[in-house]
DNA sequence: CTTACATATTCGTTAACGCGAATATGTACT
DNA sequence: AGTACATATTCGCGTTAACGAATATGTAAG
């Protein structure tokens, strides 16, 4: 249980956990999202693969996160919980707003050519 | 909010919680029930108090420790369903188990004599 | 096989954390 | 004032975490 803690107690990896909640998606939106550089952006996400809280599957070049709801049901309510709450933030609501921008965009940015757009659940 | 992880992010300060969320207690019984050094406790406090989790109130040579709720809706929401993650753990169980004798045992063991007994909430 | 690109890992440094030991503060009692 | 007790704080240390910079890995394309 500390473990989930330790891995929510960073505010780039909460603004991680509040995009890959809204779906699968690869690291090159994450580095454009977020504007981190991509070595930061790589280890913690590697640190939230180890903490169980998401997985990694990789496709061609790329790899794509997606949460990996907790085995405990009394977990898993807790990171519901954090997810809904971290969407009254003004800068995760910034960081979705931009995702969702990039996911429909008729044009990528030039930085995301190429890129497989990421596969967002609809929005409640 | 990564505020809040930082400070749940520790086992001593998950356990402290945990029998703070029974009630008011003052330090001693968490010294007793934890087994660890006072100043180890006191610190753990310290950053709790800090981190606006729980309020302290002096009562003569005694401080009392209490829960204080977070402002937002949606932080407290997190917390609660903390705390009841919490219960499901065996050691946070056996805490709650010792505090329960503690409170109610005819006669205190000589290391808690005179302190005041913690104020419990009824039991669901 | 070389290049290009996406991503991951390593290295070195700096800052924060947790602890034990020692000490300080605050209160009650005489 | 002086002692006893409950609690808080400080200090020094080893451990861990995060970061920028550099480099390594893995995959696709020519």
């Amino acid at each position: 249980m500390e473990q989930l803690f330790e891995a929510l107690a960073d505010r780039t990896r909460l603004r991680l956990l509040n995009l890959i909640g809204q779906g699968e998606i690869c690291v090159c939106f994450f580095t454009a999202i977020l504007r981190a550089p991509q070595p930061t952006i790589s280890r913690h996400l590697a640190y939230l693969r180890k903490s169980g809280l998401v997985e990694a599957r990789r496709d061609g070049k790329w790899m794509h996160y997606s949460l990996r709801p907790p085995a405990g049901e009394g977990a898993a309510r807790v990171l519901s919980a954090v997810l809904k709450e971290l969407r009254e933030d003004p800068e995760m609501q910034k960081d979705l707003a931009l995702l969702q921008k990039a996911c429909c965009a008729a044009r990528l940015p030039r930085a995301l050519a190429g890129a497989p757009r990421p596969a967002l659940k609809e929005t409640r």
